[in-house]
DNA sequence: CCGTATCCCACCAGATACTG
DNA sequence: CAGTATCTGGTGGGATACGG
């Protein structure tokens, strides 16, 4: 009944390509800080179109990562929070981001170390 | 000198993306099982083009992730295997497929729940 | 067996403009 | 503020064929 993200014909590679998106995964290192509202985000991450965050806020929110909260204003807030197991693969996530950020050094000195290409 | 993701121009996005590339994970979470040959990684990971395969592998041997041996014979032998820094990034990709696979269930449940669109 | 070389295209994603 | 609409192009990636 599990996944098998090997098979090419597994749901799980989906979700899989959801999470780990150009957009997805800041979206979810984002949002595991804290709850943040549309605009908060799009500053938050750098480089994101209003398009591209729109939509990856969506497919995030299909796969029941993401809950999206209308409060009624002028003008109007909506807010995203991780949902229970938003909360759990953003762990996952988090900790990956996390790892490069710290190793990042040895890894662009294992670049520099690249012979002519 | 750390990284941080969420800066249009970090670096540490390039890595983040080779990592989290399409085929990125799928290399990184095989190789985390054992180390494999060429033609054992295309098998094990469906659905990936040859073309696609040398291409990530390049990329992240770039990185440092992955050390990439010739076996002088003939037929020719090319093994792949993670290096030190390439356990540890594995070890959190692996965690975080291994994540999806189990939850699968539930995620599949709340797209279906997801109203007409 | 382990790739590289070419060709080609779908679609991801950016830019810009517009709306409730 | 929080999006959608439209247009457009760059490039990730597939198919096929060939070479060391």
């Amino acid at each position: 009944m599990a996944g098998d993200v090997f098979d090419k014909n597994c749901p799980s590679r989906g979700v899989l390509e959801h999470v780990t998106s150009r957009w997805g995964v800041l979206v979810l290192a984002a949002l595991g800080e804290r709850e943040l509202r549309f605009g908060e985000l799009h500053r938050r991450i750098g480089g994101v179109s209003q398009k591209m965050l729109a939509q990856t806020l969506r497919t995030l929110a299909d796969d029941g990562f993401v809950e999206r909260t209308v409060i009624p204003a002028a003008p109007p807030q909506v807010s995203y929070r991780l949902t229970e197991t938003g909360e759990q693969v953003a762990g996952h996530v988090v900790g990956l981001v996390g790892w490069i950020e710290q190793h990042l050094p040895e890894i662009l000195a294992a670049r520099e170390a690249t012979p002519a290409r």
